[in-house]
DNA sequence: TTAAGATAAGAAACCGATTTCATAAAACGA
DNA sequence: TCGTTTTATGAAATCGGTTTCTTATCTTAA
C-alpha cells in the first residue's frame, strides 16, 4: 500500500530513451524508423533500453509529423450480419500484412451515421476509407452522398463495394451478374423452370442487377417471366422473407426453386416452406447468397453463392493502400464468386407449377 | 482536364481558419473546444469559415497535446462469431454516446496476436482497452498474459470479460452461475433428469464455472452426476459438438435434454439428433447459450440464454471510460442473464434414460 | 473618477515523434 | 599528406492542435 502509483505515470518517450542511452532523440528516432547511419554500438544500446522499458512510439506524434496514420477506416452497414463480419476480418488480416491498422464503424443503416463516421474517420486522418454496403450501394440516397464524400474526404482515397459515380472512389465489386449466371445455369440444368427470387430491395444496386440478370437469363432459356415469382421484402432479414414466402404459398404459387437474396432470407424461406409441409429439396429447392456459416448450420444445409471473402478483403485493402501510397490502380475491379452446393438443392420436382 | 488537383491538396488547418477569420489560432481552438472567452462576433465568423471549408481538427494533433485519444481499443476473439459481434456493436453504440471511438482487433485465437494488438493499441494511445474473450478467459495462458498486460499497459485501464488476477484490470462478467441456475431450474422443472452438457473447453473460465455449477445443482436436486453426459469438445463450433453428440448417441446414451455451450454447438447437436431420427423437443430437449440470431433461424428455434448485449456493452464501455477519466468504479461487476424460451425445449419424454 | 476584477485575444510553449540541416569524424583516393 | 567523400550525430524545425501566460480592454464598485 504505497500510494496509487499507476494512476498518473506518464508514458515514456523517445527523449527518455535518448537520455538514458546518452544520445540525441534524433538517433533514437533513426533506430525506430530503421533508417541507416547509426553505429552498431549505439543501436544496440538504444534497442536494449527500448526493450527494457517496453517502449512504443506514440502513433499520434508519429502520424502528426509524417501525415501518415497507417490506419484504414472501414464503414460497414452492420458486422452483426456475418457477411460484413467475414469481409471485415478478411480486410483486417490483409491490412495487418501491409502494416496497417483498421478502424471499424457500423452505420446500422442510418445515413446520418455514415456521415458522422466519415467525419470521424477524417478527423482520425485515416489513410483511406473502405465502405462496405450502405449508401454506396443505394441507388437512391447515392446522389446526396456523393457530394458529402467529395467535400469531406478531399484527398483521402475511398474504396467502395458499390457504385458512387461522380466521385473519384475506387470500386471493388462482386460480379453480381456472374452470381446470377451461376445460380440460374445450375437450377435450369436441374430442370427448374419456376424459379422464385425473394428478398432485398431493388434500390440496392446489387439486388437490382441480380433481378435484371434473372430476367435476361429466363429469356435466353425461353422461360416466361412470371412477375409473381419475384418479390422484394424491403429488407435482408429472415422475418421479411418468411412472410413474403408465406404469402406466395398461400396464394397457391409453388415454385420448384427459390433463390434467396441472402442467407438470412433463406432461413425465413426455409421455415415458411417447412411450415407449409413441403420438403426441401424434393418439393422445393432453395439456394442463397453469401455462404455465411449459417448455411452449414441449417437443416438442410444451404446451397449458396460464395464470394471468396479472403480474396475480396485482400483486394479491397490492397486497393486502398495502393491509392494511399500513390500507386496506380484500376478504378473498377471485380471479384468472381463461386457456387457451393449443399443439401438444399436438387432436381426439379416432376410436373412443376 | 486541368491537372490532378486532388492528389496532394494539403488538409486545411486551424491556422488557415485563423488567417481567414483574422484571429489567432488560439481563438479558433477556443471555439473548437467550446471553452469560454470568445466574443460572439468572432465566434460566429470562425464557425462560418469552419463550415465553409468543412474543417475537422486533426485528431492526432489534438490527442498529442492533451494526451487523450478518445479511442477505446477492443480486442475480441473473433467478430465472425455473432456473440462477439453483438457485444462489439453494443460497445460501439455506448462509446458513441460518450464521445468515444472504438478500434476493433480480432485475435482469432492466437495469443501472439493478442500481444501484438495490445502493443498496437498502446501505440495508438487508446484511453482504455476492452478485451472480450481470448486469454483473459483462459485459465491456463492467463498467467503469462498477466505479466504482459502489466508491463505493456502501464496506466492504460483495461476492462475484461473474464478474469485476470494480479493485474489492475476491471472485470465485467456475465454471471455464469446464474445462467446455469436458470437453465437447470427450467429443465428440472420440466421433469428432466438426464441432462447432458456439451461443448467448449474446461480451460475457459466461464465454461469451467458452468460445469461446476451444473454438478452442484444436480446434487441439490438429488440427481446422480453421470460423467458420460458431460463432454468437452475443445471448441465452440458446430462440427465439434456434432461429432461428440454422435458419439454419445451411438453409445446408446440418450439424454432427455442437452445443454449446448453456445449456439454454434447447438446447431451441430441438433443435426446429430435429427440424423439419429430423434425429434426435438419430443425426444430430446435442447437449450443453448448466447441467444444470437441463429437461434431464431433454426428449425426448431432454440431456447437460449440471453446476455442482454446492450446492457453488457454499455457496462463495459462505461467502466472503461470512467476509469480512463479517473472516476471510481468497482473492480468487479456482473451482468444478469435471462432465459428465452423457444421451440427446442419441452417436457422430458416419459421413461427417461 | 479611479482601483479592482472580469473578459477577450494574441504570443509562445508544449505534446512526441520525424526530418532537414549542419557539423564533426572517419574513410578514401591520389 | 591533403582534399574529398562518406558516415555518424546532434540541434532545431516541423506537424496541428491545446493551453498557459500576458496584455489590453471593458465592467463594476467605491
Amino acid at each position: 500500500m504505497d500510494g496509487d502509483r499507476s494512476a498518473e505515470e506518464k508514458a515514456i518517450t523517445i527523449y527518455d530513451i535518448a537520455r538514458e542511452a546518452e544520445v540525441s532523440a534524433a538517433t533514437v528516432s533513426r533506430v525506430l524508423t530503421g533508417s541507416a547511419n547509426v553505429s552498431q554500438e549505439k543501436k544496440r544500446r538504444i534497442l536494449q533500453i527500448i526493450d527494457k522499458y517496453n517502449f512504443r512510439p506514440n502513433a499520434m506524434a508519429r502520424g502528426l509529423s509524417d501525415t501518415r496514420s497507417k490506419i484504414i477506416g472501414i464503414i460497414a452497414a452492420d458486422v452483426r450480419n456475418p457477411y460484413y463480419a467475414q469481409v471485415f476480418v478478411a480486410c483486417e488480416l490483409a491490412a495487418r500484412k501491409l502494416g496497417y491498422t483498421v478502424l471499424l464503424c457500423n452505420s446500422l443503416g442510418e445515413a446520418r451515421q455514415e456521415k458522422k463516421q466519415l467525419e470521424m474517420l477524417h478527423e482520425q486522418r485515416v489513410d483511406a476509407v473502405i465502405q462496405l454496403g450502405g449508401s454506396v450501394d443505394d441507388l437512391v440516397s447515392n446522389v446526396e452522398y456523393v457530394e458529402l464524400v467529395n467535400s469531406l474526404l478531399g484527398a483521402t482515397p475511398m474504396v467502395v463495394t458499390g457504385k458512387l459515380d461522380g466521385t473519384q472512389c475506387y470500386q471493388v465489386q462482386i460480379d453480381a451478374m456472374k452470381t446470377m449466371d451461376l445460380l440460374m445455369e445450375y437450377l435450369i440444368g436441374l430442370g427448374h423452370r419456376d424459379i422464385a427470387l425473394i428478398g432485398g430491395r431493388l434500390d440496392v444496386l446489387s439486388t437490382f442487377e441480380k433481378v435484371q440478370r434473372y430476367k435476361q437469363l429466363l429469356q435466353r432459356h425461353q422461360i416466361d417471366f412470371r412477375r409473381e415469382l419475384v418479390r422484394e421484402t424491403g429488407f435482408y432479414d429472415a422475418a421479411g422473407a418468411r412472410s413474403v414466402m408465406n404469402e406466395m404459398l398461400d396464394q397457391g404459387i409453388v415454385p420448384t426453386a427459390v433463390i434467396a437474396i441472402n442467407d438470412f432470407s433463406a432461413a425465413g424461406i426455409v421455415r415458411s416452406i417447412v411450415e407449409h409441409s413441403c420438403r426441401i429439396p424434393e418439393d422445393i429447392t432453395i439456394v442463397s447468397y453469401d455462404n455465411t456459416y449459417i448455411t452449414d448450420h441449417m437443416i438442410p444445409s444451404l446451397t449458396s453463392i460464395d464470394y471468396n471473402y479472403e480474396r475480396f478483403g485482400t483486394k479491397l485493402v490492397e486497393t486502398a493502400v495502393a491509392v494511399a501510397e500513390g500507386r496506380e490502380v484500376p478504378k473498377l475491379q471485380r471479384v468472381t464468386p463461386t457456387l457451393v452446393i449443399r443439401e438444399s438443392s436438387g432436381p426439379a420436382r416432376p410436373g412443376g407449377r
